[in-house]
DNA sequence: CGTGCCAGGTGCCCT
DNA sequence: AGGGCACTTGGCACG
């Protein structure tokens, strides 16, 4: 049996099989069309060479001829999409109660229609997120700092949650906070957040770090404004090592499964 | 002449075909693989059936069976894509030079493969940024508050750009943050940045006023911690007028215009 | 080119 | 369902 199928058709006719198709298969459309979106935002989009995609769970991408980005969507469970004729034009529509929004997609040529019959039943398996960051320095401390304790991960406070909880060799709190990337102004304010907090609420001593990538002088001076110390880690060179010891075993499954 | 052409051939002519209509085409292939990727963060995906796009800018979106978030994906201009093939598995590789990063996608099954001679100049066009509210609530002072007199937007301190600025019949500065989806803890603590400059630098009273959409409990709470002033505003329900009016001119293109 | 910041952000996990 | 937040965030505008 064939995974892809090309329909053939006019407008009408291929409302008509797409309606039929529609949440059965992956849905796929080289066209000329023009969108208007409108709800949060208004968008419009004059005609132009467009890829739609409509998938099973019924979200919807349309992508133009460049950038990652799509040019229109709608998200899964938004609303139901629609297939319909306009004399020639083939129209796409989808509209979401909730918000109000709809998403007009008018197709005035249609090259090529494919619906394709897939099954994936796979999840994307990730590893060196900030969180596995975050528990590499709960079991490396030293990288904070040479009397660095930690104690809590994912501490709640009113203020949010607070990546790495410890204690200096004073018994002093230390408060800190965990970024992949480059720091940013936000990263330090969400740090002086968490600070306060315990310094207005616990009335303790606290300590600040601010763990990332990388550091601009406008955060330097942000984070000397508010005594918090910075630390750059190279993330990116510290996880290969930790990820696939982590991932092996699915990695093993990986170079060695053959497709059914 | 034919939009889309539907490639045939073994794994090795494939990748002989696609190296060739690599950026001038876009490319398109359903078909069966896995995929692993490497660099500011370890991937890898097994077997599944996938919908890959390459597009003339090089720009790559691998596609699951659900949502509108790409599986695995590669910015334009990030490095050259490979098509080779290992056996009967053709393999897209591409490398980003500049943070090393490394995705490989290996199709065992190629169900169809679609090469998109597109045409598109058009560029989207949008209101209703946030920038667009802050221009409205210029227009509109009331909305914020009945005293309320603009002064300045886009008023720039040493901690990021302050949306609205204004002052109050007791000559008290107003500074405003204006957010078009519902307030977070961020919005608040980044507002109270603002004001805590002001304070501190211009030796000035000082009242700060959040717009959003929305207000919940916890930013509410911490809006009173601050004595700041929550504003709820229905963007959704005020734009559309004037969206309708600024895009007017172009509307009418956008509903006359026929395909060339 | 980096830095900062909005986005129709999207997705994920939590209550 | 709604809040809080990370994200290979992407993309843009600006110094």
């Amino acid at each position: 049996m064939k995974r892809t199928i090309n329909l053939k058709g006019t407008a009408k006719e291929l409302a008509q099989q797409l309606s039929e198709e529609s949440c059965k298969k992956t849905i796929v459309i080289f066209g000329f069309c023009k969108a208007i979106f409108d709800g949060r935002i208004k968008s419009f989009l004059p005609g132009g060479d467009r890829l739609l995609i409509v998938k099973k769970d019924e979200s919807l991408i349309l992508h133009g001829s460049k950038g990652v980005k799509p040019l229109n969507w709608q998200k899964s469970g938004a609303g139901k999409i629609n297939y319909s004729a306009k004399g020639s034009t083939l129209v796409v529509s989808t509209f979401r109660p909730k918000t109000k929004e709809t998403l007009e997609i008018l197709f005035t040529r249609v090259y090529q229609t494919t619906t394709f019959d897939d099954h994936d039943s796979a999840t994307l398996n990730i590893f060196g997120s900030e969180s596995d960051l975050s528990d590499y320095l709960f079991d490396h401390p030293e990288i904070i700092g040479p009397d660095f304790q930690p104690t809590t991960r994912e501490y709640e406070t009113p203020f949010g949650f607070i990546d790495l909880r410890g204690v200096d060799k004073h018994g002093n709190i230390i408060i800190v906070e965990v970024k992949k990337q480059s720091a940013t102004p936000a990263d330090a304010h969400q740090l002086k957040r968490y600070v306060d907090y315990f310094q207005d609420v616990e009335k303790v001593s606290v300590r600040g770090v601010l763990v990332a990538a990388g550091f601009s002088e406008k955060v330097l001076s942000l984070l000397r404004t508010y005594d918090f110390k910075p630390v750059v880690v190279f993330w990116q060179e510290i996880f290969p090592s930790k990820a696939t010891l982590n991932m092996s075993h699915t990695l093993d499954d990986f170079y060695n499964n053959n497709p059914k």
